[in-house]
DNA sequence: TTGACAGTTGAGCAGTTATTCAACTATAAT
DNA sequence: ATTATAGTTGAATAACTGCTCAACTGTCAA
Protein backbone atom coordinates (compact mmCIF):
# COMPACT_ATOMS: atom_id res chain seq x y z
CA UNK A 1 0.00 0.00 0.00
CA UNK A 2 1.51 3.28 -1.06
CA UNK A 3 1.87 5.98 1.84
CA UNK A 4 0.12 9.28 1.49
CA UNK A 5 3.54 10.46 0.38
CA UNK A 6 4.06 8.28 -2.71
CA UNK A 7 1.05 9.17 -4.10
CA UNK A 8 2.04 11.21 -7.55
CA UNK A 9 -2.08 11.91 -8.25
CA UNK A 10 -2.29 15.74 -7.68
CA UNK A 11 -6.10 15.62 -7.36
CA UNK A 12 -8.69 14.10 -4.61
CA UNK A 13 -10.86 11.27 -5.48
CA UNK A 14 -14.43 12.92 -6.20
CA UNK A 15 -16.69 9.24 -6.46
CA UNK A 16 -14.13 7.25 -3.76
CA UNK A 17 -17.09 4.27 -4.32
CA UNK A 18 -16.39 3.50 -7.91
CA UNK A 19 -12.94 4.13 -7.65
CA UNK A 20 -13.42 1.30 -4.97
CA UNK A 21 -15.32 -1.05 -6.46
CA UNK A 22 -13.12 -0.84 -9.99
CA UNK A 23 -9.96 -1.24 -7.87
CA UNK A 24 -10.90 -4.37 -6.63
CA UNK A 25 -11.83 -5.31 -10.06
CA UNK A 26 -9.19 -4.76 -11.73
CA UNK A 27 -6.60 -7.52 -13.18
CA UNK A 28 -3.20 -8.10 -12.21
CA UNK A 29 -0.62 -5.52 -13.57
CA UNK A 30 1.01 -8.61 -15.40
CA UNK A 31 -1.73 -9.36 -17.29
CA UNK A 32 -2.22 -6.02 -18.26
CA UNK A 33 1.05 -6.21 -19.45
CA UNK A 34 1.15 -8.74 -21.22
CA UNK A 35 -1.89 -7.52 -23.12
CA UNK A 36 -0.48 -3.98 -24.21
CA UNK A 37 2.95 -5.82 -25.06
CA UNK A 38 0.66 -8.25 -27.32
CA UNK A 39 -1.34 -5.21 -29.00
CA UNK A 40 2.48 -3.53 -29.27
CA UNK A 41 3.34 -6.34 -31.53
CA UNK A 42 0.89 -5.34 -33.91
CA UNK A 43 0.90 -1.76 -33.62
CA UNK A 44 3.63 -1.52 -36.62
CA UNK A 45 2.60 -0.83 -39.66
CA UNK A 46 5.98 -3.42 -41.19
CA UNK A 47 4.61 -6.35 -38.90
CA UNK A 48 1.70 -5.57 -39.93
CA UNK A 49 2.45 -6.05 -43.38
CA UNK A 50 4.26 -9.11 -42.91
CA UNK A 51 1.34 -10.70 -40.87
CA UNK A 52 -0.95 -9.72 -43.82
CA UNK A 53 1.61 -11.60 -46.80
CA UNK A 54 1.73 -15.04 -43.79
CA UNK A 55 -1.79 -14.94 -44.19
CA UNK A 56 -1.79 -15.31 -47.73
CA UNK A 57 1.04 -17.61 -48.04
CA UNK A 58 3.76 -19.29 -46.01
CA UNK A 59 7.24 -17.15 -46.87
CA UNK A 60 11.00 -17.48 -46.72
CA UNK A 61 12.87 -14.17 -45.54
CA UNK A 62 13.91 -13.21 -48.53
CA UNK A 63 10.83 -13.43 -50.21
CA UNK A 64 9.12 -11.08 -47.28
CA UNK A 65 12.26 -8.57 -47.77
CA UNK A 66 11.54 -8.68 -51.61
CA UNK A 67 7.55 -8.03 -51.11
CA UNK A 68 8.04 -4.89 -48.75
CA UNK A 69 11.05 -3.83 -50.16
CA UNK A 70 12.91 -4.08 -47.20
CA UNK A 71 16.27 -5.53 -46.12
CA UNK A 72 16.66 -9.45 -44.92
CA UNK A 73 17.99 -7.91 -41.44
CA UNK A 74 14.95 -5.46 -41.00
CA UNK A 75 12.86 -8.30 -41.73
CA UNK A 76 14.54 -10.59 -39.16
CA UNK A 77 13.98 -8.45 -36.66
CA UNK A 78 10.49 -8.25 -36.89
CA UNK A 79 9.93 -11.84 -37.30
CA UNK A 80 11.61 -12.50 -33.99
CA UNK A 81 9.33 -9.84 -32.37
CA UNK A 82 6.56 -11.77 -33.76
CA UNK A 83 8.29 -14.78 -32.73
CA UNK A 84 8.35 -13.80 -29.28
CA UNK A 85 5.00 -12.48 -29.08
CA UNK A 86 3.81 -16.19 -30.62
CA UNK A 87 2.46 -14.85 -33.08
CA UNK A 88 4.32 -16.69 -36.04
CA UNK A 89 6.21 -20.07 -36.43
CA UNK A 90 8.74 -21.27 -38.76
CA UNK A 91 10.26 -24.39 -40.31
CA UNK A 92 14.34 -24.32 -42.38
CA UNK A 93 14.23 -26.44 -44.71
CA UNK A 94 18.25 -26.45 -45.95
CA UNK A 95 19.38 -22.59 -46.10
CA UNK A 96 16.25 -21.76 -46.26
CA UNK A 97 13.83 -20.74 -43.10
CA UNK A 98 9.70 -20.53 -43.97
CA UNK A 99 7.56 -18.79 -41.72
CA UNK A 100 4.15 -19.11 -41.43
CA UNK A 101 1.09 -17.80 -38.86
CA UNK A 102 0.83 -19.79 -35.67
CA UNK A 103 -2.72 -19.43 -35.35
CA UNK A 104 -6.27 -18.16 -36.00
CA UNK A 105 -6.42 -15.78 -33.42
CA UNK A 106 -4.12 -13.25 -35.02
CA UNK A 107 -6.61 -13.21 -38.18
CA UNK A 108 -9.77 -12.82 -35.72
CA UNK A 109 -8.21 -9.86 -34.20
CA UNK A 110 -7.23 -7.78 -37.31
CA UNK A 111 -10.96 -8.72 -38.18
CA UNK A 112 -12.52 -6.88 -35.40
CA UNK A 113 -9.82 -4.32 -35.97
CA UNK A 114 -10.97 -3.35 -39.58
CA UNK A 115 -14.27 -3.45 -38.55
CA UNK A 116 -13.43 -1.22 -35.94
CA UNK A 117 -11.61 1.11 -38.33
CA UNK A 118 -14.20 0.96 -40.85
CA UNK A 119 -17.25 1.95 -38.78
CA UNK A 120 -15.05 5.45 -37.88
CA UNK A 121 -15.28 6.39 -41.37
CA UNK A 122 -18.49 5.45 -41.57
CA UNK A 123 -19.71 8.35 -38.98
CA UNK B 1 7.05 0.89 -59.88
CA UNK B 2 10.11 0.87 -58.36
CA UNK B 3 13.38 1.52 -60.85
CA UNK B 4 15.95 -1.28 -60.03
CA UNK B 5 18.12 0.91 -58.43
CA UNK B 6 15.87 2.16 -55.49
CA UNK B 7 15.13 -1.05 -54.14
CA UNK B 8 16.29 -1.47 -50.90
CA UNK B 9 15.89 -4.94 -50.68
CA UNK B 10 19.34 -7.06 -50.05
CA UNK B 11 18.47 -9.95 -51.52
CA UNK B 12 17.05 -11.81 -54.78
CA UNK B 13 13.64 -13.33 -55.17
CA UNK B 14 13.97 -16.90 -54.16
CA UNK B 15 9.94 -17.76 -54.95
CA UNK B 16 9.19 -15.25 -57.59
CA UNK B 17 5.32 -16.69 -57.69
CA UNK B 18 4.74 -16.41 -54.43
CA UNK B 19 5.64 -13.31 -53.96
CA UNK B 20 3.94 -11.83 -57.04
CA UNK B 21 0.47 -14.01 -55.88
CA UNK B 22 0.83 -12.49 -52.15
CA UNK B 23 1.59 -8.97 -54.14
CA UNK B 24 -1.97 -8.78 -55.96
CA UNK B 25 -3.38 -9.47 -52.47
CA UNK B 26 -1.63 -7.21 -50.30
CA UNK B 27 -4.32 -4.07 -48.41
CA UNK B 28 -3.77 -0.95 -49.23
CA UNK B 29 -0.97 0.48 -47.18
CA UNK B 30 -3.43 3.15 -45.83
CA UNK B 31 -5.42 0.23 -44.47
CA UNK B 32 -2.46 -1.20 -43.03
CA UNK B 33 -1.76 1.95 -41.51
CA UNK B 34 -4.79 1.79 -39.95
CA UNK B 35 -4.75 -0.83 -38.56
CA UNK B 36 -1.05 -1.10 -37.52
CA UNK B 37 -2.33 2.43 -35.49
CA UNK B 38 -5.64 1.42 -34.17
CA UNK B 39 -3.47 -1.09 -32.43
CA UNK B 40 -1.15 1.09 -31.46
CA UNK B 41 -2.92 2.65 -29.13
CA UNK B 42 -4.19 -0.70 -27.32
CA UNK B 43 -0.37 -1.30 -26.85
CA UNK B 44 0.71 0.80 -23.73
CA UNK B 45 -0.33 -0.41 -20.28
CA UNK B 46 -1.77 2.83 -19.06
CA UNK B 47 -4.37 2.99 -22.13
CA UNK B 48 -5.05 -0.70 -21.34
CA UNK B 49 -5.29 0.24 -17.82
CA UNK B 50 -7.81 3.16 -18.54
CA UNK B 51 -9.56 0.49 -21.11
CA UNK B 52 -10.29 -1.77 -17.75
CA UNK B 53 -11.35 0.58 -15.83
CA UNK B 54 -13.89 2.16 -18.12
CA UNK B 55 -15.26 -0.97 -18.99
CA UNK B 56 -16.25 -1.80 -15.47
CA UNK B 57 -17.58 1.56 -15.13
CA UNK B 58 -17.87 5.38 -16.11
CA UNK B 59 -15.78 7.40 -14.56
CA UNK B 60 -13.84 11.12 -14.62
CA UNK B 61 -10.98 11.80 -14.88
CA UNK B 62 -9.73 12.45 -11.39
CA UNK B 63 -10.95 9.16 -10.01
CA UNK B 64 -9.07 7.47 -13.21
CA UNK B 65 -6.11 9.31 -12.02
CA UNK B 66 -6.81 8.49 -8.34
CA UNK B 67 -7.23 4.18 -9.03
CA UNK B 68 -3.66 4.30 -11.32
CA UNK B 69 -2.06 7.28 -9.44
CA UNK B 70 -0.75 9.40 -11.72
CA UNK B 71 -1.21 13.20 -12.38
CA UNK B 72 -4.20 13.76 -14.02
CA UNK B 73 -2.10 16.00 -17.15
CA UNK B 74 -0.90 12.15 -17.95
CA UNK B 75 -4.26 10.66 -17.89
CA UNK B 76 -6.05 13.57 -19.64
CA UNK B 77 -3.17 13.32 -22.52
CA UNK B 78 -3.58 9.59 -22.99
CA UNK B 79 -7.52 9.83 -22.68
CA UNK B 80 -7.23 12.19 -26.22
CA UNK B 81 -5.23 9.58 -27.62
CA UNK B 82 -8.20 7.15 -26.93
CA UNK B 83 -11.07 9.74 -28.00
CA UNK B 84 -8.90 9.84 -31.43
CA UNK B 85 -8.85 6.67 -31.90
CA UNK B 86 -12.56 6.37 -31.14
CA UNK B 87 -11.86 4.16 -28.41
CA UNK B 88 -13.68 6.18 -26.12
CA UNK B 89 -16.59 8.51 -25.66
CA UNK B 90 -17.26 12.12 -23.04
CA UNK B 91 -19.93 14.15 -21.35
CA UNK B 92 -19.49 17.02 -19.15
CA UNK B 93 -21.72 17.72 -16.01
CA UNK B 94 -20.34 20.74 -14.86
CA UNK B 95 -16.55 20.85 -13.81
CA UNK B 96 -16.87 17.20 -14.14
CA UNK B 97 -15.88 15.20 -17.16
CA UNK B 98 -17.20 11.90 -17.38
CA UNK B 99 -15.50 8.75 -19.80
CA UNK B 100 -17.20 5.53 -21.05
CA UNK B 101 -16.32 2.83 -23.50
CA UNK B 102 -17.59 3.40 -27.29
CA UNK B 103 -18.61 0.32 -28.14
CA UNK B 104 -18.49 -3.37 -27.63
CA UNK B 105 -15.17 -4.19 -30.35
CA UNK B 106 -12.70 -3.16 -27.63
CA UNK B 107 -14.08 -5.65 -25.02
CA UNK B 108 -14.39 -8.03 -27.94
CA UNK B 109 -10.63 -7.68 -29.16
CA UNK B 110 -8.97 -7.89 -25.51
CA UNK B 111 -11.34 -11.09 -25.13
CA UNK B 112 -9.36 -12.58 -27.60
CA UNK B 113 -6.16 -11.17 -26.56
CA UNK B 114 -6.15 -12.36 -23.32
CA UNK B 115 -7.09 -15.64 -24.72
CA UNK B 116 -4.20 -15.54 -26.99
CA UNK B 117 -2.16 -14.60 -23.58
CA UNK B 118 -3.05 -17.62 -21.78
CA UNK B 119 -2.46 -20.25 -24.74
CA UNK B 120 0.68 -18.81 -24.56
CA UNK B 121 1.24 -20.04 -21.40
CA UNK B 122 -0.54 -23.11 -21.57
CA UNK B 123 2.14 -24.50 -23.42
C1' DT C 1 38.44 -26.74 -47.06
C1' DT C 2 36.66 -23.06 -49.27
C1' DG C 3 33.17 -20.06 -51.02
C1' DA C 4 28.45 -18.66 -51.48
C1' DC C 5 24.06 -17.67 -49.83
C1' DA C 6 20.02 -17.54 -46.20
C1' DG C 7 19.34 -15.86 -42.06
C1' DT C 8 20.47 -13.96 -37.26
C1' DT C 9 22.32 -10.82 -33.99
C1' DG C 10 24.16 -6.69 -31.31
C1' DA C 11 25.43 -1.94 -31.31
C1' DG C 12 24.37 2.57 -32.76
C1' DC C 13 21.45 6.18 -34.66
C1' DA C 14 17.25 8.60 -35.65
C1' DG C 15 12.65 9.11 -34.97
C1' DT C 16 8.83 8.35 -31.84
C1' DT C 17 6.28 8.50 -27.52
C1' DA C 18 4.86 8.72 -22.41
C1' DT C 19 5.25 11.60 -18.71
C1' DT C 20 6.19 16.01 -16.42
C1' DC C 21 5.69 20.82 -15.87
C1' DA C 22 3.56 25.14 -16.30
C1' DA C 23 0.15 27.75 -18.28
C1' DC C 24 -4.23 27.74 -19.78
C1' DT C 25 -9.85 27.22 -20.23
C1' DA C 26 -14.34 26.08 -18.19
C1' DT C 27 -17.61 25.77 -14.68
C1' DA C 28 -19.35 26.70 -10.08
C1' DA C 29 -19.53 28.92 -5.53
C1' DT C 30 -18.83 32.96 -2.47
C1' DA D 1 -15.28 39.95 -9.56
C1' DT D 2 -12.69 36.55 -7.19
C1' DT D 3 -11.39 32.13 -5.92
C1' DA D 4 -11.28 27.21 -6.34
C1' DT D 5 -11.54 22.94 -8.69
C1' DA D 6 -11.80 19.81 -13.06
C1' DG D 7 -9.75 19.25 -17.01
C1' DT D 8 -6.89 20.42 -21.28
C1' DT D 9 -2.86 21.68 -23.76
C1' DG D 10 2.02 22.53 -25.63
C1' DA D 11 6.80 22.20 -24.88
C1' DA D 12 10.56 19.72 -22.98
C1' DT D 13 12.72 15.58 -21.46
C1' DA D 14 13.75 10.75 -20.91
C1' DA D 15 12.89 6.27 -22.41
C1' DC D 16 11.81 3.36 -26.11
C1' DT D 17 11.81 1.41 -30.79
C1' DG D 18 12.67 0.47 -35.83
C1' DC D 19 16.16 0.40 -39.14
C1' DT D 20 21.04 0.16 -40.63
C1' DC D 21 25.45 -1.69 -40.59
C1' DA D 22 28.82 -5.06 -39.88
C1' DA D 23 29.93 -9.29 -38.09
C1' DC D 24 28.37 -13.56 -37.25
C1' DT D 25 26.14 -18.78 -37.74
C1' DG D 26 24.29 -22.57 -40.49
C1' DT D 27 23.74 -25.13 -44.60
C1' DC D 28 25.00 -26.58 -49.12
C1' DA D 29 28.02 -27.32 -53.19
C1' DA D 30 32.47 -27.59 -55.53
Amino acid sequence: MAAREDLVCDCEVIHGDIVDAVKTKMPDDENIYDLSDFFKVLGDSTRMRIIWALDESEMCVCDIAVLLNMTKSAISHQLRALREANLVKFRREGKTVYYSLKDDHVRDIYEIGMEHIKEKYSK
